[in-house]
DNA sequence: GCGCGACGTCGTAGATGGTGACCACCCCGT
DNA sequence: ACGGGGTGGTCACCATCTACGACGTCGCGC
């Protein structure tokens, strides 16, 4: 391992003037500075993070904390994330916490000992106690994709209530009447705001909320399949279907094909959330789709804000979604008549 | 910041005592152990990783770096090496090269200077310096999904050329004779073995490999629906497809779509690689199935083995692939008599 | 019973690689 | 000749680990 001392023996000068060099922060001699640089080419010197680290008592790495990996959304966020990070000089660690609380509060603890610069999270719980201790500890953080009450954070949500409604909305729109609703876990926000979303549509049409209609699942594809089943087996007899996000959805739609149901004939579907190849689903699948890549963005740039500002007032972005209509909830055909 | 003197004053004990206690390698009275853990309970002490990582020149993250965060494939490798590495106390570092080699290349020296424990890659290219540079660093690697030629590294590769070869004995078996093929960039193993099972599929079954039949894209949606569209534009008249992984064969299937052809009656279709939700695109998707997961857990194991035997022989591991039938490929209907 | 030796536990101090404040020196200009 | 600006070296520091040494205790033997 060549550290800055060899270098420095070998261009015939100080470790600091050698630091100055690499850092660009002091003036050098332009006759020594190039002395030095060869000297780094020459002997293949790459200089130590870690040390680099311990002393500035900082990293440049930034921890993205997601509670699912396969989960499209956050695998296209991360990509927004990314792109940021890399110009403006930073890593990207990304932890799946697999919306586990204990393997998110390790993450966490994680960052906290390895000195991240920064954390941008999407926090699989509403428990606040994680991520106030990485406020406490100084650690710049922005908390994506889902509320965390009572805390004073940089975030980057999505208009879930609006889109929600609105997918409920263009379901009544469309002649629909029954219409079921397989919400997420009720402690996230996202979930909630989803949820809300679609009682606000069903009000605004003078319809009533039917508890039968409405179930609450896990954000999973087992728990949309299992919700969806359920609905059918329970005679709630809906005629079109709301799921509050992209995986439910899917498994909502293979349980609705495995009893060969037609779509939208006999269940018209709204999904949340982009779905990679929607378009060759058949029927082709309405969607509210997430500004997911700007959100990512969005996040990066106000965590390097954060970073070079500490003490900044806390932003709280909102991006809108985007009913996107699809063959999967066209007009229902008049029956009867 | 609370330090390791903090905890060694409040226990009343030296720093190096808190360090043993805190290690468990030495022997410590009891009595001093539990005042030097009530000490550091007390006072919210958390181990500086950066400074230890300094002092034993290495950290306890484990760099993968693959070429596509948004492709299924890897995303569920990426599970199966977490899995395995949170078991051994490693956390993990994702980084997304985007196919392009120096973005890789960067990667490469951030995991170099950042002191990684080891590195999981897919090499976006088949140039050798880079990982031969990890390797001349004495950094733990392991080299997965793709060959490259002319390193003694472990690897963890999928048997591409018999899954392919499988799958186009298939299209041959249920009847279809002019089977195109989209291929991958020919500098990657993966690519390069798929095409030689193609190849070796028509040889068995006395077909002769026509050369306007095949396309070399890029592994991506875009260069699949181009490749297709040449192939259907240049009047190859293909009665059935073989594309060679996931993206590209969504890529094809919405050309397809968009020029309403029928699967698989005007053109049968099978890809290689897994493609989540393959049950709800219609008609559902022959696939030629790899095991991600364990591709991903397979070598988290051997770069376990590699950081504690450092020199032990290299291992080379070979997975099986599982072609899944569904509809898009199934039999002709004879036409004509 | 006392002394010596051995073993075990704990503290001291140095090492890890890099940074940057501070200081010294040199040269030039006035 | 003196002062100032610019350039480069010295050294303390970051937090932790660990080799080595020292000290205390216990046991055994005389």
């Amino acid at each position: 391992m060549v550290t800055i001392y060899d270098v420095a023996r070998h261009a015939g000068v100080s470790a600091a003037t050698v630091s100055r060099v690499l850092n660009g922060h002091a003036k050098v001699d332009p006759a020594l500075a190039e002395r030095v640089t060869s000297s780094v080419a020459e002997l293949g010197y790459r200089r130590n993070a870690v040390a680099r680290n311990l002393r500035k008592s900082r990293t440049s790495l930034w921890a993205v904390i997601i509670s699912d990996v396969e989960n499209p959304f956050f695998t296209s966020m991360v990509r927004g994330v990314e792109d940021i990070a890399l110009a403006a000089g930073y890593s990207v660690v990304l932890c799946n916490s697999d919306e586990n609380p204990e393997k998110e509060s390790n993450y966490i603890v994680a960052a906290l000992t390895e000195q991240m610069a920064g954390v941008i999270i999407s926090p699989s719980s509403n428990r606040v106690d994680d991520v106030k201790l990485l406020l406490d500890s100084g650690c710049p953080v922005v908390v994506i994709d889902r509320e965390l009450h009572g805390l004073r954070t940089d975030t980057v949500l999505v208009d879930n209530e609006r889109g929600a409604e609105q997918a409920t909305a263009h379901l009544i729109d469309q002649g629909y009447r029954r219409i079921a609703c397989i919400g997420g876990p009720r402690w996230l926000s996202t979930a909630t705001h989803r949820y809300d979303g679609y009682r606000r549509a069903l009000g605004t049409a003078g319809l009533s909320l039917e508890p039968s209609l409405v179930r609450f699942a896990d954000f999973r594809e087992r728990g949309g399949y299992d919700a969806m089943a359920s609905l059918l087996d329970d005679g709630a007899e809906p005629d079109a279907l709301f799921a509050a996000n992209n995986l439910m959805t899917v498994g909502a739609m293979e349980c609705l094909v495995q009893r060969d149901l037609a779509v939208p004939t006999d269940i018209a579907v709204v999904g949340f959330d982009t779905i990679p190849w929607a378009d060759l689903i058949r029927p082709t699948l309405t969607t509210v789709s997430q500004p997911a890549y700007e959100v990512g963005r969005q996040a990066a740039q106000l965590l390097a804000r954060r970073i070079t500002k500490p003490d900044a007032d806390a932003t709280n972005v909102l991006l809108p979604t985007e009913l996107q209509v699809r063959a999967s909830s066209t007009r229902r055909i008049s029956t009867g008549e």
